[in-house]
DNA sequence: GCCAAAACTTGATATAAATCAACATTCGTT
DNA sequence: AACGAATGTTGATTTATATCAAGTTTTGGC
């Protein structure tokens, strides 16, 4: 008894010390409720970077949570290339796109050393039908990656090339920023190859625009160091472009 | 009594006969499951062209099921414009990312007469915990919408003109055959600008497009009427571009 | 701490698709 | 059936960004 109480209590207190409640500890749930949840989740598993979280086609089985670090996830497409679909930043679930078919529909790498946990689906769809609140929290996390996805549409279907980085930069530092790091100063984690990827852009066009903002005094970047100078002006920059490049079609 | 049951069975007469399994009818649920389900969707409301379902901003309050006609949401920018999301043909659902902040973050409209069964999520939300099944395909739904915008974020980052208009009109003939229609021969419900706006692409671009598709036989295209004339040949060019196009980067 | 490979930068040039401009066709209303 | 408005077509021109081609800098393994 004492073997299953301990470990138990050791996972409950991981997930309440690891202030990524976006999945883990949806408001509402009672002591006990987190106990069942914690009794599923494998924490703070150790990736570095390259290392596979999962690969396009695998059975699906669970949905992993960053806790540090970060992910990547893309398509491959024939033997060449891959489609960078989005990056996976502490406290963000990868692999929602898995449990329509119970496959994989994408492959997912760390970046860099990342500690996720891992929730097994299955169990965890056992557990939602028990708790209301994980069930609605579960459905409002699978709604807002659509969400944000139809952001991302409107990026490459209506963004040029400045305003993508624009809003790229901006999102990584609101998303960081939400996670009580500073908005303004980050180390990205990706190359500059995968950020042209992931907003459909040459690398030469990320590096010349990376040039252009420093000269417009609108970020500091050295390498993978970014600071934003100017955070007001990029904001801008996105902003007057959903007005401007709208104003041309239908 | 009578009064009660009459109309459940008749609205599960109307699930039963309306051929789109897709949310309604999942394998597995018992005679009473279907009962209880139907007994929360108000079935077949008719919209006509241009009418609205939701407008981005609008309290979310409940799924809907295209049933017959077509739906277009979209995001609106500024004054001016707006980023056209997606397409909605029949055994479709519309109105997911809605769940994340209670509050529509897209807005939808009838592209033509459509019929669409309406589904207060609330009390879908309920059934799902007392059903399993239902719980698991409303998973299921939210996911493939997931997958299906990977693959328009692959569409928009890396597929030229010719391949975007190929593969939009590969989706709609899987779509519209998935329902038991004609995979070659079809009427699209949106005008030129709004296949061009969901591409991300000029009218005039989509109008050339289509004249050169016509010109090599791949289809006839007679206004709104499609025909394809040459599936295979259609097929490969996005295929092939999925391995050229990608050659480049990365 | 050195070396090769990878990542990044920069400039010159090419090109796909947007924009501009004009006209044609279709549709919906009276 | 006739009209104006919306939608679609077509050609000429421009432009944003890709591509090509050389470099330079950084990184990580030995």
């Amino acid at each position: 008894m004492k073997d299953t109480v301990i470990p138990l209590d050791r996972l409950r207190l991981a997930c309440k010390e690891c202030g990524l409640a976006t999945l883990c500890l949806p408001m509402g749930l009672t002591s006990d409720d987190v106990n069942k949840l914690s009794s599923v989740i494998q924490t703070n598993r150790i990736y570095h970077r390259g290392d596979v979280l999962f690969r396009n086609g695998d059975n699906f089985a669970k949905l992993y949570v960053v806790k540090s670090g970060s992910v990547k996830s893309f398509t491959e497409q024939a033997e060449t290339g891959e489609q960078i679909l989005g990056f996976h930043l502490p406290g963000e679930v990868v692999g929602l796109d898995g449990v329509a078919s119970n496959l994989h529909q994408s492959s997912a790498v760390a970046l860099e050393t990342t500690a996720c946990c891992e929730m097994p689906f299955g169990q965890l769809e056992k557990l939602t039908a028990q708790i209301p609140s994980l069930q609605h929290h579960l459905y409002r996390l699978f709604s807002k990656e659509i969400g944000q996805e139809n952001q991302m549409l409107t990026l490459l279907g209506r963004f040029n090339a400045e305003q993508r980085l624009a809003a790229f930069l901006l999102s990584i530092s609101s998303r960081l920023n939400q996670r009580g790091l500073s908005a303004t100063e980050f180390q990205l984690s990706m190359s500059r190859s995968e950020i042209g990827n992931y907003l459909g852009l040459a690398v030469e066009t990320i590096s010349r625009l990376f040039r252009k903002f420093q000269e417009q005094g609108l970020v500091e970047a050295d390498r993978k160091r970014v600071k934003i100078t100017n955070y007001q002006q990029l904001t801008s920059m996105v902003d007057e472009h959903e007005a401007n490049c709208l104003r041309h079609r239908l």
